[in-house]
DNA sequence: CAGAATGGTTGACACAGGTCAAATCTGAGC
DNA sequence: GCTCAGATTTGACCTGTGTCAACCATTCTG
């Protein structure tokens, strides 16, 4: 099949760029949730080339455009190099729910296997670049190497715990609880991307963030506030210092006493 | 494999048994989503046959007790063939959250996937049966029919896009809304199993239905009374007779002009 | 069949968060 | 550097749900 030789050909190429240029090099391999679907635990080497020929093609995505659209055909996944996305739905009455943020290493776009279509808007935040990975094709590879097949099942799984994590935070948090929550999610992705655990930039609007939490962009603001006014957090417009990390998880479990 | 011979030889006897059954059957085949699982469209006699073997393994679960718990260790799906459950996640402080509720026909587990561990509890809210489907061996199936593949992926799919909905409905409307979605939803899928459009009977308490919906029973009840009121609705306990869909549909997008 | 337990309804009232409005801040583009 | 649309903050007020409590209905149990 040439088609797997020449995207084998780019994933080489590619493969020499990323160990030309370091940033690169962090956001592929070990810091990086992607790894877990281009690079599961023990795979061989030829296991991991004939994956990384699936990553081979690349997308670059502007801030604020689109990189797939609710009801467009669904043919790849996408996982996040650079950049951070919001998903959304628009219902006919044109409410708009923020349904994720995803960040690099993410992978997106789980949400149109089911009928050929996508389900939701994806959307830049910043400008950002993506891997494309044609779906019949990691269903193909994934047939051979049992440990994509499985990393592919782990990755929509990890989706669908975390959409109940959000469940409970939308049908049973307080405003100061979810904000807390949806903070220190951010800090915990983020951390493990190798930043810090206590100074973050946010990439959404606060209009973004409440419709996310199931809340107005005042009732977002006041709560910011709020928690600034009791010296948990020091926020400058998008920029949020977390001074007390122990008292944002006192907010989101009550009863913990760490 | 003896296993494979012995699972195969209790499926034959239960392709006997359904054949017997007419209601077996009903549930097992055409008006059940469960076909999608273990009979994706365009299957040979053989990968049926195969696929009928992994299915093998039955386990009945009394009202009120737990197919499987938060934090068990995860071995299987389980496609559900006869009674109704209900999934809720537990925060360390008590909240209790329903993620959902699922019906004959519907796969549960699939949140165990990712750690290894169930990531929730199910509970029957009537006496059930359900099917067990070892994950291993669907994974080891699914490496050989293609078919088999896609479904689980759409089957995982098919979850995100569910939750994604109920983000929306917990995120954005009000409490009317919230219900109507939910008596639109719930009728949906029954009639899909074959039950009236209009006439249902409510498995779950309003305390069930209110953690779901993000509600407190209290004005689950109200919300119910209200609809009644309208003439939308009539309730006597948990026998809904629909009077009036169009006005559902109205509640819940309230531009469409059908 | 009585009594208890569970589930459901309804009312009165409180409050978290929504709504509306005004003022300020900010950064992208010129 | 200036400008303007968009983002954010804050205040005042309103409303939809939550909370608390009393009561009713149903089913379970001995």
């Amino acid at each position: 099949m040439r088609g797997i030789d020449l995207s084998h050909a780019l994933g080489a190429i590619a493969a020499k760029i990323r160990d030309m240029n370091p940033n690169t090099i962090k956001v592929a391999c070990s810091n990086c949730n992607l790894r877990e679907l281009c690079m599961p635990i023990d795979l061989s080497a030829d296991e991991l080339d004939r994956i990384d020929a699936v990553v081979g093609v690349r997308r670059k995505v502007k801030r604020g455009a689109t990189l797939f659209r609710n009801r467009e055909k669904f043919t790849n996944l996408y996982a996040i190099r650079t950049g951070f996305f919001k998903t959304c739905l628009i219902a006919e009455d044109g409410r708009d729910q923020v349904t994720g943020f995803q960040m690099a290493g993410e992978v997106i776009g789980l949400d149109g296997i089911v009928n050929d279509r996508h389900a939701c808007d994806a959307v830049a935040l910043e400008d950002a670049e993506v891997c494309v990975m044609p779906f019949d094709r990691i269903e193909e590879l994934s047939r051979d190497i049992n440990a994509l097949q499985h990393h592919v099942h782990k990755i929509m799984s990890r989706e669908i715990v975390r959409e109940h994590g959000v469940m409970l935070l939308l049908g049973s948090m307080r405003a100061e609880e979810r904000l807390a929550a949806f903070l220190l999610n951010l800090l915990q992705r983020l951390h493990a991307r190798g930043f810090s655990r206590s100074e973050l930039v946010l990439r959404m609007t606060r209009e973004e963030i409440g419709s996310y939490l199931g809340l107005k962009l005042e009732t977002v603001s006041r709560t910011f506030s709020k928690l600034a006014e009791e010296g948990i957090i020091e926020v400058h417009q998008r920029h949020v210092h977390i001074l007390d990390a122990d008292a944002l998880k006192d907010i989101v479990n009550p009863k913990a006493c760490h």
